[in-house]
DNA sequence: GCACCCTATGTAGAGTTCCGATACAGTGCC
DNA sequence: GGCACTGTATCGGAACTCTACATAGGGTGC
């Protein structure tokens, strides 16, 4: 499972609660991701196990719309997810460094 | 200038302290990438007008190793570089989500 | 009926990015 | 000559991103 930006993006989504699933739509507002970059990724994911994907048994007429496929992750995704985004957020720092004032001149 | 994780990790080592300028095999070692992945990005990086790269004025026989480039951040990349990165770190929680024990079991 | 917009999931294809392999060149050692 | 080390850099195929577009049912306006 290479780690890129959405692929992040998906996970800090579903991981912000594990136990909550999402589906796609609500991934996208979510993430900001536009939906041809979204299921690519949901599906990654599926395949390397990290998370499931089950329909929502409803009856599309009864309801107003379209069944949603939810999303979950595995305990291998949630023990995978955690390390990987730690490590993303470790490349940036606190703050900025702090030897160049807001004016963009040197501080010394 | 689209962000990715090589990019990011670039830009991290580079602002750590934009006054001081780094060669191409110190930010292999710096950021962990190869250098067939590095130096695209650095060149995708100059051509936007985030960094230059300027090279060592040395005797490369008298040194007994070859010149190398020093890559620095501009003005525009440090200004760039620092709300690009704190966007990566606010995707990655401070914590875990922590309504699920080291057992996997839910603390409720 | 028909033109839209909304909720949903998903594919197609062009462009971009990644990264292992490879190239090039000089130094130092045996 | 051969091998290791320090450097910078490109090639090419695989992987990834993202703008369109496809599909399908519901609802609204005319």
């Amino acid at each position: 499972m290479r780690m890129t930006i959405p692929v992040a993006k998906v996970l800090a989504a579903l991981l912000a609660d594990p136990e909550d699933p999402r589906y796609g739509l609500d991934l996208m507002k979510l993430t900001g991701l536009p939906s041809g970059t979204l299921y690519p990724v949901l599906h990654r994911l599926r395949a390397a196990g990290w998370l499931t994907a089950d329909w929502e048994e409803i009856d599309p007429v009864a309801a107003g719309r379209p069944a949603r496929r939810y999303y979950r992750l595995t305990a291998e995704g949630v023990r995978a997810a955690r390390p990987a985004l730690a490590e993303l957020r470790a490349l940036a720092p606190d703050r900025g460094p702090s030897n160049v004032t807001p004016t963009g001149a040197p501080a010394w």
